[in-house]
Parts: C-alpha cells; sequence; structure tokens
DNA sequence: TCTATAGTTTACCTTAACGTAAACTTATTG
DNA sequence: CAATAAGTTTACGTTAAGGTAAACTATAGA
C-alpha cells in the first residue's frame, strides 16, 4: 500500500504549518484524501508540495506554482489525450518559463559577483589591520 | 554636473508607478533630493532602485533588499572607520546571503531541467502525431 | 473516566507591497 | 488666462499568504 501522510508529518517534513497546508488546499494545489474528517496526504501531494516551496524559494506565487506544477504534470490523461495545439501550448509556456528562469539566474550571478568583490575589499582591509 | 531624473522617468525606464517609488523611499531605500516639493533622484538613487528590483525578482523582500544593499554599500565611512569586528560580521553575512544564493540557483536548475523533460516528451508527442 | 493529543471548521487579524482617489500646487503652453 | 501635465500629501482600499483564536470532535493512554 502507498505511503501516506498526515498533516502534522507533513508539516514537520517541510517545517511549515498545518495551516499553510490547509490554504495551499484551499488554493488548489492539493488535494488530501479523507480519513473521516482527516486529511490524508499520498505521495503526488508530497511532490506537489515540494514543488511548491521550490517554486515560492525563487520568487514565484502560489498561483505561479500551480500553473507551473499542473502544467509539468501530465495528470491530465483523460479521454482525448492532448490534441497538438494543447502540447504547441505547453511548449509555449515552457519557453517563457525558462526564459523567467534564466533571467532570475542572471540576477542572482550579478549578486554573487558584487558579493565576491565586497567580501574581497573586506577581507583586505582586514589583512591591513591585522598586519 | 551629475546625471538627475525625474520621478516620471526612473518610473518609466524600471516599468514601475511614481507610487512604487515613493513607497521605497518610505521604506528608506531611495532618498532623493528635493527641488522644492519635487523629488529628485541621483544616480546612486537610480543604482539603488536597480538593485532593489534585482532583489525582488529573486524572491527577496523589500526588507532584504535594502539590508542587501545598505551592506553592499560602503557609503558609511563615518569617522571611525569600520572595525575589525564589523567586518568580520560582514563576512559572516555575506556567506549567509551566499548560501541563500546558491540554493536558489540549485531550485532553478531542478526546474530547469523538470521542464527540459517535459518539453522533450511534449515534442516526441508532436512528431508521432505528426508522422 | 478524565485528560492529553491531533485533527476539524469558521472567522477574523496581520503584514507586505503597493493601488487608487481626493484635494491641492506649480510650470508650461495655446 | 485657461487648461493641461507633472508633481505633491493624505488617507483609505486591496491582494497574497498565511497567523491566531474559538469552539468542537475523535481517539489513545493513565
Amino acid at each position: 500500500m502507498p505511503q501516506t501522510y498526515s498533516i502534522r508529518e507533513l508539516a514537520r517534513e517541510f517545517q511549515i504549518t498545518p495551516r499553510a497546508l490547509r490554504f495551499y488546499e484551499d488554493k488548489q494545489i492539493l488535494s488530501p484524501q479523507r480519513d473521516g474528517a482527516r486529511r490524508v496526504y499520498s505521495e503526488r501531494d508530497r511532490t506537489r508540495l515540494k514543488l511548491t516551496l521550490r517554486g515560492k524559494r525563487i520568487g514565484f506565487s502560489l498561483e505561479e506554482c500551480l500553473e507551473i506544477i499542473d502544467m509539468y504534470n501530465p495528470a491530465q490523461a483523460d479521454g482525448k489525450a492532448d490534441d497538438t495545439l494543447q502540447l504547441l501550448r505547453l511548449c509555449q509556456k515552457i519557453g517563457q518559463h525558462r526564459a523567467a528562469l534564466l533571467g532570475k539566474m542572471n540576477d542572482i550571478e550579478a549578486t554573487l559577483k558584487t558579493m565576491a568583490k565586497v567580501e574581497q575589499q573586506c577581507l583586505d582591509k582586514l589583512v591591513r589591520q591585522a598586519a
């Protein structure tokens, strides 16, 4: 039988509160099963949560996270499958997201460079003071 | 004489509103001079704005942006200059920020990998449909 | 049986980052 | 001189992402 998790287990593992998990459910990011009234999270929920938190860390809103996750999640294997147009649109979206991510990478690299400079100046001063 | 900018010029250049610029001033990020009542932004303000927007794009709050900018800005050349302890603390902070940024880079790379996979699957399907 | 412990829903509160509207002041221009 | 256009302050509104409190249920252990 497949792994499942209680709300507290997931909360503890990812260092968030149960409230946040319920909130994400409200936002359609998670959709746990129920055991009576209790939420029972599946491995799929756990994965979606992980991706959500990853998205948040790089500055995406929950709405954006949801869009990205749903996009990359071929769970919609409904009857008629994806038609050509859908697939092409997906490719377009991927291109856009890739551009956004590469932009963020550039921003990070630029910041890292500045930091390295400041660190050098800083160390130089320290050396001079210790001399 | 040094370059200066009106609120509208800066707003247009960075695709934000004058309101946002006033807001950043309120948050101590910018501190434009005045010509009567009008704000006159210096090159320094422009740079700080640029760094702020860069920080925002990689998911930092305005408060974090301010901290980072002030840290990397050796404008506090006050009388007694930086003492050893201050410099060491700065190095520590830089280390922390670097770790955060590297973490974000990893998150981005992981996302890019997933995207590439999905794109491949997508293109495979398209090829099959077109065949 | 009493009491922790984990869980639930409902509902209002909070913070960040602005948006929006009102009411008013210069500066320029037809 | 009237009318834009750009700017100002003050103040209330809004959205996202939860926090927090109240009131209640279910279950496991002393």
